[in-house]
DNA sequence: GGCTAATTGTAAATTAGCCGACATTTTCCT
DNA sequence: AGGAAAATGTCGGCTAATTTACAATTAGCC
């Protein structure tokens, strides 16, 4: 991989941003990179020493099985997001891949031990990195709120205003959304059953509230939702 | 409050121990020192500077109140545990206070930005520090993906386990947990009515899987469970 | 000791939403 | 183009669990 390339995926990134050209330079600490196209499926090998991930373009879900064999989202992740083994520390006996969403995807990936050294030698690097993983777990914290003790269909909305604040295309009160998702992502992610959710999407087109298809979700006011 | 105290509070703590003695000896940056007893609420007072708080002894929980008025657990603090805006990031908009559960609780305070400081100055601390939020967001979220997808018996239960794993005395396969916590608490906590808690609880008490009393619950074989 | 508030016990009515079963529509692949 | 697979639409029965409502017990306090 080209050294130019390493450098802009890099540069790139918000977390990188107090770190200097050459500092950059210097790291090269990318060494792997990945393309994939719509609905391939991405193991994380076990076996391989601990990585971390950084998505370049496009997006994947996490998908986690569970002993009886179910299927859970465990997270989105978009553009721009670094995931995998956040915590810095490898556990190996979850069962976890990705899924493409997006029409391709391009994933660059570091290994965890040099991910680590460059955060020693880095202290303000360190200190962004950990505000970056503190917020990451302030929102699964705020999603998961949101998921309990509310009734599926405030689940869905407040899904939707999410959604729509990191990802919509604003028009006035008029959203849209690139729709990447199949109602059974959605119901997934709502944590309720896909029945339900095309249910209460439908309910919301005849209310007006917003336009459904596989390609892009409209919400003509969001201060309705 | 006396510097040896301090240092003590600091030392103790698993993510101080990679500091030498000098080193905490410097810091001094625990700046708020409070003791309260059972059933007193504390106050996050958002007009105040942000603060991180290392609870010394005894237990709270943190509660949250929605727009509804709805009070939420939101956390359960345990002795030894850093809490407050562990992201260190300050957002004022939330609503929270903490209720004292035992008996009695100590709870020192600093700053967040001479916390900052500290990080910065120690790369290794602010390592041990990334891990350690990692940490938690992974109980986090395995905790709330017990709570989703499973019925109230297998939430309780899997929160018998987690509680009894922390926090029981085992002799055997018996475990001994002191029962801090009102059948209306753990209720919140697993996301039920309390009167579905009630019922599963008197119902483990007559399969004899348990001993409930406000006192303390004895779990005569955890494997059981 | 006795009063009050908090906690726990119990039961019936009601309901959200899951599940199974199927039809229809759209997309994808060769 | 045409067939298969995936995604969406729709329905009714079923069940866990919430809600409402009240009784009984225990703890805390003067």
């Amino acid at each position: 991989m080209y050294e130019d390339l390493k450098y802009w995926y890099l540069r790139d990134h918000k977390l990188f941003r107090t770190l200097s050209y050459s500092q950059i330079k210097q790291l090269c600490i990318i060494t792997g990179f990945k393309k994939a196209s719509k609905g391939e499926i991405i193991y994380f090998s076990t076996s391989d020493v601990p990585r971390i991930f950084l998505l370049k373009k496009g997006n994947i879900k996490i998908v986690a099985i569970d002993d009886d064999g179910n299927e859970t989202i465990k997270d989105i992740i978009q553009k721009g997001d670094l995931f995998g083994e956040l915590t810095l520390e490898s556990d190996n006996k979850n069962e976890e891949y990705a899924k493409v969403l997006s029409d391709d995807v391009a994933i660059c990936s570091f290994l965890m031990s040099d991910f680590e050294d460059l955060l020693l030698r880095n202290p303000t690097l360190a200190l962004s990195y950990t505000k970056f993983v503190g917020l990451k777990m302030k929102r699964i914290k705020n999603s998961y709120a949101n998921l309990i003790s509310k009734d599926a269909k405030t689940r869905l909305y407040q899904f939707l205003k999410d959604w729509a604040e990191k990802e919509g295309i604003q028009n006035g009160n008029t959203i849209v959304l690139d729709n990447y998702l199949t109602q059974s992502d959605i119901a997934q992610i709502i944590c309720t059953s896909r029945q339900t959710a095309t249910q209460l999407l439908n309910e919301m087109e005849s209310n007006n509230l917003l336009s459904y298809n596989r390609k892009e979700i409209v919400i003509p006011d969001i201060t309705k939702i």
